[in-house]
DNA sequence: ATAAAAATATCAAACGATTGCGAAAAAATT
DNA sequence: AATTTTTTCGCAATCGTTTGATATTTTTAT
């Protein structure tokens, strides 16, 4: 079966290929008649305009590209749906494409989004990624790009991210209250600069607040490592009495090794972490959290884009609150 | 910054727009010297081929659509992740879309799909999705469809699944092999065929080869329901010695009541699963489970899409093979 | 030197839609 | 009845690419 076309419309109706696209969007021109007489057979041959032909025609494509380093993540998940359906009903589609942490297929996946003309780009950073100058060449070519998560230092782009030193003093206020005595608290990945910007801030809020509890400082760039790293902390000698987890996997590993070592939470060891409330919940007592959402990141991005795609470029940096949840575990 | 399309670099060298066209794509009608120039001119000014312009001009679109109820699920992300990965390594981006189990979110899904002439598309039926008419139509322009996890009964589609039926069972023998009196069977929602089929395989595998086990069924169409069977179950009278979850989210919701209540497993309680391996890996000990794949489901279905795009229509339904994962609670 | 063959490049028509401009028909004004 | 205005529609160019057919030039063979 053949698509049906403006043209074929056309002929079947002994109408000019123009009239037939102007009574489809309702133009003043066209009388009411021949309008009804136009919907009514596209109606009845599913007419579905070809999104090509008009993209290539109005050079705007209600197609926009995600990178993620990985679809299959707790956090960048979530954000993806939000972005996806926040597009949705705004008309447009998101083609997503991940990274792996891997800067050549952040290269290979701009290319794609460029081909594709897609009107704009969420992007977040592989770990790895230095050479900026590809977004910096979107950019002049007009398509906005709004970076997330993990975003680039430089202060020519528009980012979103979580309130990231807010999120580690909420952290740490909530450490101090349960009066914690000795403090270990792993960080992820120390390149990172949001590993950077959330450590620093806790680091100077703990001193600041609390210069006589002892804290332990730690990173684990997987849940290997941090189950490692608690382990080592959870022996006599330099035993800790609270724990807290920058990220997911973090806590994935901690708590294996509480529950190997089967300590009990919160009474012999407090915990805490930073999350978007899923694996937090899926212990018993739920873990105490402090809340990044990526939905709600992911929605404040889209409002970014939209602003970023209608006027000039607003190269702001806009952050999502974050709050804290009480679980059982403090 | 206006993009550069062929015509600018037919205008530069002073040749034909044709000749520009052919001499990028290499062809044997254009000489090496002036295949050099054109290359070169074009790498210079990044000239990136107009996709749209391409697929209207070939009317295939190297985009591939993808419809689940949600990414934010730890097996249609993984599903996802390995279309992805396959597609972009075949030249194709993939577009997608989530139905939030709503068959009017899937409609107006496909429609997208439609207008932007995926050239296929993998669905995931929501699970009150009754009329297949839509999909009917898109084979009929030609658009394979493949059918993932969820998938229709009829058969004039193609649809890939998992082993369901050897998951139960493979879930029952090791039940048997545990030595299990009373076992605690937990299905998710009861109206979808494939827990209709794990079901039937699980029930008739007990009652062939175990028939003294005393087995108790339920279904579990949320984390809480499960949490709540779990606990109804774990009171004296009936405490069961084994639980099978059907699903990541009963298994949640089960060991929560699990470790709320204290129970050790092994010892007093075995548990096994089907899942994808994260969730049963996030407790000590480790769940047992039975693999279920999103990877390798997606793998699969990338291959049949393949084999539909090219050849005819194989309407055919493929499984992916299912494996034991030892934990340690069992 | 001429014809035939091979190599190289161009023309022009698509693909399906949008849109400024002009034309014909109908309605309103004088 | 003649003219103007309004309504309704068609023409044709355009977006960027592909591709069969054709033209031009060069090479080879006669």
């Amino acid at each position: 079966m053949t698509n049906t076309t403006l043209k074929l419309l056309a002929q079947q109706l002994q109408l000019s290929i123009s009239t037939v696209s102007r009574a489809l969007k309702d133009h003043p021109d066209i009388s009411a008649s021949t309008k009804a007489k136009v919907n009514a057979l596209a109606q009845s041959l599913d007419y579905e305009p070809n999104a090509y032909a008009i993209q290539l025609r109005t050079q705007s494509s209600k197609i926009l590209g995600v990178i993620v380093p990985a679809i299959s993540n707790l956090f960048y998940d979530s954000f993806i749906a939000a972005v996806e359906e926040e597009s949705r009903n705004n008309g447009y589609a998101v083609m997503i494409l991940q990274s792996s942490h891997n800067p050549e297929n952040e290269l290979s996946n701009l290319k794609i989004f460029r081909q594709n003309r897609v009107s704009g780009v969420f992007a977040c950073l592989s770990s790895s990624t230095e050479n900026l100058e590809v977004y910096q060449k979107m950019n002049e070519r007009e398509i906005p790009v709004v970076f997330f998560d993990i975003v680039p230092k430089d202060n020519r782009f528009t980012k979103v991210r979580m309130a990231d030193e807010r999120c580690a003093i909420m952290a740490a206020e909530n450490i101090i209250k349960r009066n914690a005595k000795k403090v270990l608290a792993i960080f992820g990945d120390e390149g990172l600069s949001i590993t950077q910007k959330r450590k620093s801030a806790f680091q100077k809020f703990m001193q600041d607040f609390a210069p006589k509890t002892h804290c332990s400082y730690a990173h684990a760039a997987s849940t290997k490592e941090a189950e490692e790293t608690m382990k080592k902390f959870a022996d006599k000698k330099q035993k800790v009495d609270t724990v807290f987890c920058m990220t997911d996997e973090i806590l994935i590993g901690v708590m294996r090794t509480i529950q190997e070592l089967q300590i009990k939470v919160p009474n012999e060891i407090g915990v805490i972490s930073i999350s978007n409330g899923f694996i937090p919940n899926l212990y018993y007592p739920h873990i105490s959290y402090v809340e990044t959402s990526g939905h709600e990141l992911g929605k404040l991005a889209f409002i970014q884009m939209m602003a970023n795609m209608k006027g000039g470029k607003t190269l702001t940096e806009l952050t999502v609150d974050a709050k804290f949840v009480e679980g059982g575990s403090m």
